[in-house]
Parts: C-alpha cells; sequence; structure tokens
RNA sequence: GGGCCUAUAGCUCAGUUGGUUAGAGCGCACCCCUGAUAAGGGUGAGGUCACCGGUUCAAAUCCAGUUAGGCCCA
C-alpha cells in the first residue's frame, strides 16, 4: 500500500495550473465575457444601485495606444470595477476624440506620397476613414487591456448626431451670450494665402533687419520724466514693417530702467543694455540722469514716431535683456504675446496687412507695399523723420512654412470667441471667470482636486486665461455653423438657423456643410433677422478640437446624442493625465459652466506621465519606449496590471522591461496564493459546521481586516496600497504563517475531521474574499478562480460580486489576544515553527502596538 | 524664463501634527524543504533620507537656496 494514497493531498487538477499562460488564458476569459455580454450584465444587475459616474475623457485616434494611454485606461477600470465591487453602479462609457489637425497632416502625408492633391471632401473622407480605423485598433487594444465599457457602442466626437450635437452646444453658448467675433493674430503663410498650424512651421536661420528707434514721451501720468527735457524712450524690434501697426511699447515690471541725458534729449532703456545701446547708437556723450522701476513707466504715453497716435507704456514679464533696449515695440495684430498684452490692457487689435501680405490703407502711407518692401520703407522713413537711432543686420531663427520654406508672418484675422468675462448667463452680477473659480473651489471643498495640488494649478490657469477662441482654418472638423449674408457679411446668430444646421447634420454628418448650398440647410424662405437678406454664404473654418472634446460632458451625459449614454450630470469623476489641467478639463469646465452653470465633474483626479525606467520621457529615438500592446501578447495584460497598482500614479511613473518582469513575480506570488488555497478545497463540504481552530479564526480575521483597509483604499483610488496590502497578506500572513501551519492538519487528518473542516473553512473564506479583492487588478486571474470555487452561489463573472468594507474594531481586539493563543497549536502542528513563532510574535508585538497607539490619542 | 510637482535601500513604495535604533515587499547572498515543487520557508547584508544652509532640545519631516527630472506655459 502506498502511504501516500492515504494522504488528502491538493488537487492539481482542480486547482489553477501553475504556470499562468495569460497570453492564451486571457483572450479566453475576454471571449467568454463577449459572449455572455458581461459588460451589460454588470450594468443590469445594479440598476437600482447607488451610481458612480465616471467620465472618459476620449483619446485621439490617430495611432495605436500607447502605453500612457493603457496606463489612463487601467486606471480608470480599477476605478469602475472597484466601485462595482462596493456595490454601486458604475458605468463607463468610453469615448473616442475624432477630428483635428494630427489626423489631418497624418492623411495629407499619404496623399503627397500619392502625389495626389484631394479635394476638402476628399481629405474629409480620409481622414474619416483614417479615426474610424484607430477607433477599431484602439477598441480591440483597450478590450486586451481587460477594460470593461460600452465597447459596442462608444462615443465618437465624428458621429453624425455627435458633431450635430457639438452645433446644439455652440447654440446654448451664443444664447448664453458668451460668443463673439473679433480679431486674433494667427501664423499666416502670405505665398499661400492661408493660416498655418504650429507643426506646419519650421524654424530657420534668417537675417532680419533690426532697428533702434526713438518714441517721444507724450504724456507723463507717473511723472518719471518730471523735469526732463526731449524726453523719450527707444524701441527695438526686428520687425520693421510692423511699426505701422504699433499701439504699445512693452517693459518689464522687475527690470530696472535708466533715463539718460545724450544730446540734450532725455531717453529711457533698460539699466543693462544701456552701454550696449550708446555703442551702437553712437552715442559719444551720455549720462545716467535717473532710474525708475519697469512698473513705474507703466501707462505712461509715447508717440508713434511716423503718425504721432498714442503708443502706451505696458507691463510684459517676456520683455528680456538679452538683446534691444528693454522697451519692446508692441504690435498686438502681428504677434501671439502683443496680442495678450493688448488683451490685458484693451488696446484694439490693428493689423495694417492683406491676405497676400501688402499693407493697406490703414497703414497710412505704406500703402499698398509689400511686407517685405517694407521694411526697408519704413526704415528710410524713420530715417527722414529723425526716428532712427541704429539699424543691423540680426541673425535669429524665424518661422517658415514647411511646405514651401517661405517665411511666414503673424497676421490678425477674424476669430470666433469664448468670452471669459462675459457675464455669467445665470446670475449678470458675476463672469464667466468668476463663476468658474467658484466652482473649483467648491469642489475643492467637497470632494476635491486629487492629488491637491491640482487645484491650485487649475485656478491658476482659469484666473490667467484668455477667452477661448475656438476656430480654426482647416478642413478636418465640424464647420463652425455661421452663415453670413452675402452683401452685409453680417453672420448669422439665430437659433432658428442653427437648429436646421445641427439638423443637418445629423442625418449627413457635417461634410454636409461643405457639400450643401445655405439655402438647401436653412428653412424655406428664410431671411437673415437682422438685415432680411435671403442669399448666404457660410464660414469656413471649424471649431478648435478641444471644442469637441469640452462638449462630452453634454454629448454623452445628457443623452442628446445617445440615449443609452444618459447619466448623471455632473459626473462623479474625470480621470486624466496631469496635462489636462490646461486641456479637457480646463475646457470641460469652460463649456459646462457656460451651458449648464456648473462644473460637469464632482471630483477630478489626475495621474503623471509614464517614463521610463530611469525616468526619462519614453520616445522612438531612445529606444526605451514600452508597447502595452506586446505586454499583453508577452505577458499578459495582468501583469500590466499589477504594475499599474503598483506605482505611484500621482507621480510619474516609471516603467521598463525590468518592471513589468518585477511585476510577474509580484503577480506570480499572489497566483501561487490563490492556487494553494484553492487546492485543498475540492473535497470542500459547505454544509460542514466544524469548531473553528484559533488560528483558522486569526486568518480569518486577518483577511476581514484586509478587506476593510483594500475597500477603504480601493474608494480613495490609493490602488497602490490595495496592491502592497494584498500583497503582503499572501507572503506574509498565508504563505509564512498559515499556509504552514495547516498542512499536517489538512493532509493527514481524516477527511471529514473538524480539524480539517475548519481549515477548509477559513481557505473558502479567505479565498474568497482575496479573490474579490484582487478582481479590479488582476481581471483575468480573478475569473479563472472564481469560477473553480466550490461551495458559493456562482455570478456569471466575479466582476458582478460586490463586498462590503468590513469594521476593524471587533478584529483588532481578537487579534492581539488570538496571536499568543496559537502559538502553541503552530508549535504541535507545523513543523518548522521556530521562524514562523519568530514570525508571528513579531506580528503580534506590532498589533499591539498600534492599538496601543490608537487608544492613547 | 514663469507656474505646479517630484527626489527615502539596487527596484517599487510606507514613514501621520518634527520625537526611541527610518520600515515593507521585491531583488541579492547564504541556508532549509522536497506533501504549494519551473513552487515554498528561514537568516542576512543593503540607507550621509538628492545637495547646501537655516529654525529647533530634537529635522526624512518645517523654511530658504542649489541640482536633477516631469507637466504646463512663455
Amino acid at each position: 500500500m502506498n502511504l501516500k494514497d492515504t494522504l488528502n493531498l491538493p488537487d492539481k487538477d482542480f486547482t489553477i495550473p501553475m504556470k499562468a499562460g495569460l497570453t492564451n488564458l486571457e483572450p479566453a476569459i475576454q471571449q467568454r465575457w463577449e459572449d455572455i455580454n458581461v459588460y451589460a450584465e454588470i450594468q443590469k444587475s445594479r440598476e437600482s444601485a447607488e451610481p458612480f459616474v465616471l467620465h472618459d475623457g476620449p483619446p485621439y485616434t490617430n495611432g495605436p495606444i500607447h502605453l500612457g494611454t493603457a496606463m489612463n485606461k487601467i486606471l480608470k477600470d480599477f476605478v469602475v470595477k472597484s466601485q462595482t465591487l462596493a456595490g454601486h453602479r458604475a458605468p463607463y462609457v468610453p469615448g473616442y476624440d475624432n477630428h483635428g489637425l494630427p489626423i489631418e497632416l497624418a492623411v495629407m502625408k499619404k496623399f503627397e506620397k500619392k502625389k495626389i492633391s484631394p479635394s476638402i471632401l476628399e481629405l474629409r473622407k480620409a481622414c474619416r476613414e483614417h479615426a474610424e480605423e484607430f477607433i477599431g485598433v484602439q477598441t480591440e487594444q483597450f478590450e486586451r487591456l481587460g477594460v470593461f465599457g460600452l465597447w459596442d457602442k462608444p462615443y465618437t466626437s465624428m458621429g453624425f448626431k455627435y458633431e450635430a450635437e457639438i452645433v446644439r452646444v455652440f447654440k446654448r453658448l451664443i444664447e448664453g451670450g458668451y460668443i463673439y467675433r473679433g480679431l486674433r493674430p494667427v501664423l499666416w503663410s502670405p505665398t499661400a494665402q492661408t493660416a498655418l498650424a504650429d507643426t506646419e512651421i519650421v524654424y530657420e536661420d534668417h537675417t532680419s533687419r533690426s532697428i533702434f528707434v526713438r518714441f517721444d514721451l507724450k504724456d507723463d501720468p507717473n511723472g518719471i520724466f518730471e523735469g526732463l527735457e526731449n524726453a523719450g524712450t527707444i524701441i527695438w524690434t526686428t520687425t520693421p514693417w510692423t511699426i505701422p501697426a504699433n499701439l504699445a511699447v512693452a517693459v518689464h515690471p522687475e527690470f530696472t530702467y535708466d533715463i539718460i541725458k545724450v544730446d540734450g534729449r532725455h531717453l529711457l532703456l533698460v539699466r543693462e543694455l544701456v552701454e550696449t545701446v550708446a555703442a551702437k547708437c553712437g552715442f559719444a556723450d551720455y549720462t545716467v540722469v535717473k532710474s525708475v522701476k519697469g512698473s513705474e513707466i507703466e501707462k505712461t504715453v509715447f508717440a508713434h514716431p511716423v503718425y504721432g497716435r498714442d503708443s502706451m507704456a505696458l507691463l510684459a514679464d517676456y520683455v528680456t535683456t538679452e538683446d534691444g533696449t528693454g522697451v519692446v515695440h508692441t504690435a498686438p495684430g502681428h504677434g501671439r504675446e502683443d496680442f495678450m498684452t493688448g488683451q490685458r490692457y484693451g488696446l484694439p487689435v490693428l493689423c495694417p496687412v492683406n491676405e497676400r501680405g501688402i499693407l493697406t490703407k490703414d497703414a497710412g502711407e505704406f500703402d499698398g507695399i509689400h511686407y517685405k518692401k517694407c521694411d526697408e520703407v519704413v526704415v528710410n522713413r524713420l530715417q527722414e523723420l529723425g526716428a532712427l537711432l541704429h539699424v543691423e543686420d540680426f541673425q535669429h531663427t524665424y518661422p517658415h512654412a514647411e511646405r514651401d520654406g517661405k517665411p511666414v508672418i503673424f497676421r490678425a484675422t477674424e476669430q470666433w470667441f469664448i468670452g471669459i468675462d462675459q457675464p455669467f448667463h445665470l446670475n449678470k452680477e458675476i463672469t464667466l471667470r468668476e463663476k468658474m473659480l467658484t466652482q473649483i473651489d467648491e469642489i475643492q471643498e467637497n470632494k476635491g482636486w486629487v492629488p491637491e495640488s491640482g487645484y491650485k494649478r487649475i485656478r491658476a490657469m482659469i484666473e490667467g486665461r484668455p477667452d477661448w477662441c475656438i476656430s480654426r482654418q482647416r478642413p478636418w472638423g465640424v464647420g463652425i455653423p455661421i452663415l453670413y449674408g452675402k452683401e452685409s457679411s453680417e453672420p448669422v446668430l439665430d437659433p432658428v438657423a442653427i437648429e436646421a444646421i445641427a439638423k443637418m447634420i445629423e442625418e449627413q454628418g457635417s461634410d454636409g456643410w461643405y457639400d450643401l448650398d445655405p439655402n438647401e440647410i436653412l428653412p424655406a424662405d428664410y431671411a437673415h433677422p437682422e438685415t432680411g437678406e435671403t442669399e448666404f454664404r457660410k464660414e469656413t473654418d471649424v471649431f478648435d478640437v478641444w471644442f469637441d472634446s469640452a462638449c462630452t460632458n453634454l454629448c454623452v451625459l445628457e443623452g442628446n446624442v445617445e440615449p443609452e449614454w444618459k447619466d448623471r450630470w455632473p459626473s462623479d469623476l474625470f480621470l486624466e493625465g496631469s496635462d489636462q489641467h490646461r486641456g479637457w478639463f480646463n475646457v470641460s469646465l469652460i463649456v459646462g459652466t457656460a451651458a449648464r452653470g456648473e462644473a460637469p465633474y464632482k471630483e477630478v483626479l489626475t495621474h503623471g506621465m509614464v517614463l521610463d525606467g530611469k525616468g526619462r520621457k519614453m520616445s522612438k529615438r531612445f529606444g526605451n519606449v514600452i508597447d502595452p500592446t506586446k505586454v499583453c501578447e508577452q505577458q499578459g495584460a495582468d501583469i500590466l496590471r499589477c504594475w499599474a497598482a503598483s506605482v505611484d500614479y500621482e507621480n510619474d511613473m516609471p516603467c521598463s522591461d525590468e518592471l513589468i518582469k518585477t511585476s510577474g513575480e509580484g503577480y506570480r506570488r499572489i497566483r501561487n496564493t490563490l492556487r494553494f488555497l484553492l487546492s485543498n478545497l475540492y473535497d470542500y463540504d459547505p454544509s460542514a459546521e466544524p469548531e473553528l481552530l484559533a488560528i483558522d479564526r486569526w486568518i480569518m480575521e486577518r483577511s476581514d481586516i484586509l478587506v476593510s483597509q483594500a475597500m477603504k483604499a480601493y474608494d480613495r483610488y490609493e490602488f497602490q496600497k490595495v496592491w502592497s496590502g494584498l500583497h503582503n497578506f499572501c507572503v506574509n500572513d498565508v504563505s509564512a504563517v498559515y499556509a504552514d501551519a495547516i498542512k499536517d492538519r489538512m493532509y493527514c487528518d481524516g477527511q471529514d475531521w473538524d480539524s480539517r473542516r475548519s481549515a477548509q473553512a477559513a481557505c473558502h473564506h479567505v479565498l474568497n474574499h482575496l479573490v474579490k479583492l484582487v478582481a479590479p487588478i488582476l481581471v483575468h486571474t480573478a475569473e479563472e478562480v472564481y469560477e473553480r470555487i466550490p461551495g458559493i452561489s456562482q455570478l456569471t463573472s466575479v466582476h458582478m460580486e460586490s463586498i462590503q468594507a468590513k469594521t476593524c474594531t471587533r478584529e483588532w481586539r481578537s487579534c492581539s489576544k488570538l496571536a499568543p493563543s496559537c502559538l502553541p497549536s503552530l508549535k504541535a502542528g507545523g513543523r518548522r515553527t521556530g521562524s514562523k513563532t519568530h514570525r508571528m510574535s513579531k506580528q503580534t508585538c506590532r498589533f499591539q502596538w498600534s492599538r496601543r497607539q490608537r487608544s492613547n490619542h
């Protein structure tokens, strides 16, 4: 007789295999999820439960996902699954962001290869196809990560109904009084006669004419030139042709400016550059007569050297002491910084240059001159006027169009804006900005910005952000639904007209805007509400893609696009990378507040960026890129998810092959613990009600504590704490102590003995909890284990389970009491008890110590 | 250049409002087991808490500065 046959050894076929084989296992499990439509099942089972709505920020569909996208989705899935586990109804409607420049450029590249120049509609069709392709690719990749959601009906910003809804949001903002038209400088190619995006620009060396020009004092409200005759300042610029557009001069508020006396004049410039400028301008003999701080110069008025009009001194912190004079020529129509500064001081935007780069009648005597020639003309004129102090060639980098290599200019053009300082539509006493700031503060007082630094960050950004320019001169986007009277060029801001456009888009997509004649879109006999015209032309600009994504909360959660998406507004949580303070959090706040008077979220969670093992940015150039899909194929999604749970996502997250490997070892440890617990339950009898042994009670209570702590951590999105808690429990409590302690009983005692049934009850209890706790992270492994656990009422999937956090008080007490009492049984039962005892007593001490700590407070 | 953030063992992270000898897991070294076995257990070695000042009886912790890195902006 083989003695071994008399033992109750673990059943290797009953439990999960030691070797996970996740690369095969995961797809099989995912197939089953698809077959039973697990996401729908979960939602159905939670219909009446308290909701928790995580609103998905849409990834951009111009390529496959990268690790950052994967990390973001995994974190969202941790939230959704753990909220489900806590008993909530946690829907997840994923989304995709489709319009915009990167896709357009990718598609154009393909056309260029084939030497085709597509029409707008051809280009848009190709863009749509490109986006469509990557919606498919990304969906597959996200599902492969084990992320649950409404994958067969995600929201897509290029969906016809979604596009129509964007137009309707725009209509709501017009009704709220937030939309206006104004001038703003954009990068402009005079050769192509078109606006360009930053990505279409290359910076190349260029030799410009740099000039030093005297502006005489016109008005001195601060008295900084008091008693000094022939006062003025010296400005500097490398674009003389923009002198006709000069409306101001900028100084740095912190710099010290000297007033020097030279040739009977008193001229102001920054102290650091006095010597250099004097040398250049040939000031043989000068003396510093006075010094002022930059901030004191504000609002001093100088005279434009050609036209004599006001050119006021403004403060700007981009002024440097590297070149020039510390007094910067400012033309709001010809530079981004100039524009921003001008906005702050309420200056008009003057742009006396047409689309071909020729100066207009607004430039007075320079009318009709091409901007390139104008440099010379302006220089000569200033010379004539005696205002030119010095001219020289200046080498610097200057923006050129990537396409034709020709230099570009900044040129102010008509754009559409959302006015941040417009009166808030529900309370005209305050502005939209003020309302948004209140919202930010209220969120902070309630659920909050996590981590807390996000609060400061978003607040500073909303405090300082300029009006939002929502128009783009591009082909791939939702056309701005504005018609202009053909004669008057007056825009139609009538909701009726815009609704007609939205209706059309709902059926034909935003291509219809390009395809159809205005009168085919508008109701019959529609007349311009202001001018009565019946002939119209269409706006050619499209919405900034950020406007598309700013609308997600309305488009999705209001259910206007798809009734199935309708859910609570504002949502409970937005969860994105910290770069979205400037991006999605910011624009969603604007649109949410302007449309519904509130922020669209109650809580905002941000994570850092994924970096390589050395803390460097991942980049193809460095060859340090980790492809999440490859990790799934080679190691398994559960391994990648272990990594995601093991890092501190509030900061930047390091990742490398080495770290993925380490995660794999952590995974194995938990897997083997689950495997061991399960392997002893092959003959588990749920009807047996054995008297529980002390050590069995102990491990059960330890697992209850774990449940309590892990659920609390899940609720606070502290996934790393969950992970280390689970891991430490498996290593210290189960492997090091409990597993060894029960082996004798489990294998050698009679199958039905209370002593053995007691251990089984404990293993069952622990496994039952462990598998649920682990499920949001190890989504596949948990499922693999769950379906094998005997003696429980099986749900269709472990992810339908819920678990209540237990209160700790009783357990804390019994733990500290129990541990000493179970030592003798350990000594009697285990073979290698010396070390266990040591561990045990170490832990016991820690419990008692913690308890004392608590009771002292 | 500006705003925000980060820096604790080889790695991933704990370290409450300043208060004993700074902890855990992984990894590593050595040992044990061979009834969780391509598993499991034990023991041990690893730290100038990025650097430099300051406050304090006392600093990983508070303050100023420096360096390195990240996000956003210019």
